[in-house]
DNA sequence: CGTGAGTTTGACCAGATGGTCAAATCAAGA
DNA sequence: TCTTGATTTGACCATCTGGTCAAACTCACG
């Protein structure tokens, strides 16, 4: 492997197809559940060729983990404090809701790591996360004392919308089961979209 | 093993152990990541022994599933036509709370099970679990034809509470990697009471 | 071209894991 | 107590899986 060169084209393209191909596969099957081979063969390559451009499954697993992370929590980074209360946590919402349904595996990525007490990414939790999330729910919090949004628990508030959204990506199968040949996102945006209008109002 | 005799004391005891442990065992490493050993060392078996009882690791699996599934439905069965609306479906959420708070394991078994495609009780959701929800779901609609309850998508209510009640359990850690110290559903009964009143009202 | 770095692979290894089996031990009723 | 079926186990096996390595091959560039 290059020291520190700047990455060639293949590595560029190689490492990118062992991302894609783990995301795959370890959304739909958790860490312990996938193979090395099995994303090796997905990305279009050998064994050895693939622990050649990462040193163990575990760390095709963590870079996988961190490079989403950000794409995780833009849509809280993006509630703006100067916005219209109500519209910002709808739009807050909205976003969330869009990446259920087009990020699907990247959801489910960090559902199977969290249900299984997160050992990978703890840390991040009560570091990037948590200061995230306490830097956005005071943003709401000035807005229940301005009266400008309902009074309620903030944090509550943030969990609330993570469950529901998420939910559509993670439990899928279930969603799909019951509703049948209905599209869940159909159904679900005007949902969340009243549900919040109603919880939020002062 | 017997034939078809009634169990013996020895039998009961062993199963019974054997069904905690690898409700242990599953619900926080996920059927892949579960090994035989495990679930036998935690049972107090040798693993031999506990594959007398259970002839795979599969089957281990089936029977803790099936056996729980109706307790896991059991608060939504109790949802009654006859009821006040309002006070029948917080008391349903009220209930589905109670199970994230004391039985977590149980909660966690399924989200693994779900958020990998439910491979192993796919039929069973749409048969069992689809039959219920449309017998339930029934009754939510003709509240709303009477003007007891807010006009709302029956499915997505039903997800809703599935989504904010379970979450507690699935997702603790990182609700306790936000919350600190406060404990989640001292603060999250309130939460979810507030929001279904607010809902709910026609 | 020629060359050295970058890339790929077949063969291989060690440990983990699900499962088997024959033999040993135990329990309970006649 | 004796007998028979139930229970338990140590030893073992085949397979899977993460990872290694030396050798071969390819590419970019002087």
């Amino acid at each position: 492997m290059s020291k520190d060169r700047a990455p060639t084209r293949i590595q560029k393209k190689n490492r990118a197809a062992i991302l894609e191909a783990a995301l795959n596969v370890f959304s739909s099957h958790g860490f312990r559940g996938a193979t090395v081979d099995q994303i090796a063969t997905e990305a279009g390559l050998s064994k050895p060729n693939l622990l050649y451009y990462f040193p163990t499954k575990e760390a095709i697993h963590t870079a996988l983990l961190s490079g989403l992370l950000e794409t995780w929590l833009a849509p809280l980074h993006e509630l703006d404090a100067n916005g219209d209360p109500m519209e910002e946590i709808l739009a807050y919402i909205r976003r969330k809701l869009e990446m259920s349904r087009d990020l699907p595996r990247e959801s489910r990525l960090f559902a199977n790591e969290l249900v299984q007490g997160a050992p990978r990414i703890q840390d991040s939790l009560s570091s990037d996360l948590k200061i995230l999330v306490d830097e956005k729910t005071a943003i709401l919090v000035g807005w229940m004392d301005q009266g400008k949004i309902a009074q309620l628990h903030p944090y509550h508030l943030i969990f609330s919308i993570w469950a529901l959204t998420q939910h559509y990506a993670d439990f899928d199968v279930q969603v799909r089961a019951i509703l049948g040949d209905e599209d869940p996102f159909e159904g679900a945006e005007p949902f969340v979209d009243t549900l919040y209008r109603k919880l939020l109002m002062p």
